[in-house]
DNA sequence: AGATGATTTGAAATCGATTGCAGCGATGAC
DNA sequence: GTCATCGCTGCAATCGATTTCAAATCATCT
């Protein structure tokens, strides 16, 4: 059996309540304070947590539910978030939903059931419909997804001005006809479908946008396709780094020569977006921040709970690189 | 205040007990059993796993201590260390610990306060050394890092076969002058070094062996005054995923062509490994394998606890691509 | 009818900590 | 000398579940 508080008050010859004390914040004289920490060490006693969460009522856990860890922009959020967490001597459950609505119920009331102090959480469409009615008794802050306006916390990027921004780039780059590839599950894709189109009606540019779902292998597919059709267009627009994955794997498979014969521009500036030659123009986005910034929309909410709401919108960065290169005639 | 058994159990007019049993396995009849489902559905009653977990005394939770999440190698255990565990109805607490050894101290501390079921820990060397020591209240899986002989189970890559196919390959496509940039933190670093080391003294090369931080911005600094010395060599590999993407860097920095320049070879099979031109010759780690027969070891600790300790070796794939074509002359 | 046994149910102990409250000795004020 | 105050300590209640044990119910058999 593990050793107990009890033992180290037997060790140290004093009572529960003062072991407690002596090792959490409460008075106690020095000498006694002194005797418990070497009781402690005779023994090799650790507190057990849950016992003490279920005592104290208070769990110092964060909830932290994404899409897919493999992602490399989850991959970066949810490292700041873990370090953020740490830090303020919380720690975070970490669960991958793979943008399947019924696993987010799932880990939902898995959250629930742990008592968390507060969750962060990406959901779906179709999950972010439901959030309404779901009654929380612990505070929620979405990332990268917006839900119903001012019911939550909420970190997203520009996404309409960063896909914006990109359309703008193209067309001064020469690109007329441009195709938009975009993620169909989240309201992410949605909006960057809204500022790729808008984008590209204000330069009275005819584009067209096609959702998939979000997976390089999705991507692959649909670019294989789209790039072998006649009206192959001049560039594509692809709205996170895993779609980019698949739009450059089926250029390749295509023979197709980026920029001159397909150029291309996406989201998300990982590591080898600026490997391949030529380099890939992406939105790169503030992913410590996001992280950061939605820890801190968490705190703020238990310190004021009455506080209305925040929707912190962070704006991209637009790495221009070679895939964009200004089009011949 | 949250809803509690108590609340359950005046809901549905029965004891605190039968509501336990009833949805948990105890015997309670047909009856009773959907009176209590009413109330649960009634009340929102979501049960307190702290409090389960202190009753019961088991956690059914797996510790999982890396060094740092970001590194896809890592990520991609991670996640299918949580898929096993999930679907074996456990949770899974998971740190990074940036290969500082007072941060494996303290998470390993951790693990201890939280009476995780089992931990699956990837240790520095550093820490390696004093693991012997240190009694654990649970079972210990070793993953990409191997420990002193025959005190835990672990699944390790074979590390020097992986180093010695790379070597084999660059020197059947002519490289002679071969250096080695490897992770000095790690045991996986050392053997990879040895293989390396081995392979070349077989074929009777000359090689040189450097040790840097397991990170890409030191593999990139090293690596950009290797390339510029007079003695560059005609090929190198690296000893994983980070340290490859510092030499592609530095490579392209220097203007060094691949392979004519520099031929290069490396661990970890990474997306963009494959979409970089010319492709990047690597030892393709079984990733998703690593995380599931290290959940696999634990359990069947877990089962029978006296059995002798197993080490499940797993041998690299080695792909071949343009990176280390054949050189001319 | 009464004994037997199987099947459900409830009362109460328990897990390991935190915390409100009361006790106790020493000190200082009057 | 007495009483209030202060600083520290211990007792016991408590958090919300699980689990043991005994009681209650009911059908079955003799």
């Amino acid at each position: 059996m593990t050793v107990n508080i009890k033992d180290v008050a037997r060790a140290a010859g004093v009572s529960i309540s003062t072991v407690s004390r002596a090792l959490g914040k409460g008075p106690v004289s020095a000498e006694v304070r002194e005797q418990v920490q070497a009781a402690v060490k005779a023994t090799g006693y650790r507190p057990n947590l849950s016992a003490r969460r279920l005592r104290s009522q208070h769990t110092l856990t964060v909830g932290l539910i994404v899409a897919d860890i493999r992602n490399p922009f989850f991959t970066a959020v949810s490292r700041a978030v873990e370090d953020a967490a740490y830090q303020a001597g919380m720690r975070v459950i970490l669960c991958n939903t793979d943008e399947d609505p019924a696993r987010e119920a799932l880990y939902v009331r898995l959250m629930q059931e742990e008592r968390v102090t507060g969750l962060i959480f990406a959901p779906t469409r179709a999950t972010i419909g439901q959030l309404r009615a779901a009654p929380f008794d612990f505070p929620v802050v979405l990332i990268d997804r917006a839900g119903p306006d001012g019911q939550f916390d909420t970190v997203v990027l520009d996404n309409r001005a960063a896909s914006a921004a990109l359309v703008e780039h193209l067309a001064v780059q020469g690109y007329r006809r441009i195709g938009g590839l975009f993620g169909g599950t989240s309201t992410t894709g949605l909006e960057r479908e809204a500022g790729f189109s808008a984008a590209m009606a204000a330069h009275g540019l005819a584009g067209e946008s096609r959702f998939v779902a979000p997976n390089a292998a999705a991507a692959e597919a649909e670019a294989m396709a789209w790039l072998a059709s006649p009206a192959r267009p001049e560039a594509l627009v692809l709205s996170n780094g895993l779609l980019l994955t698949g739009a450059v794997k089926a250029a390749r498979a295509h023979g197709l020569r980026i920029p001159e014969d397909i150029g291309l521009a996406g989201f998300d500036n990982e590591t080898w977006t600026g490997l391949v030659q030529p380099g890939l123009t992406v939105i790169e986005q503030p992913v410590e921040t996001i992280g950061r910034e939605a820890m801190a929309l968490l705190f703020q909410r238990l310190k004021t709970p009455q506080a209305p709401t925040r929707k912190v919108v962070l704006s991209g960065t637009c790495l221009v690189r070679g895939s964009t290169a200004a089009r011949a005639g």
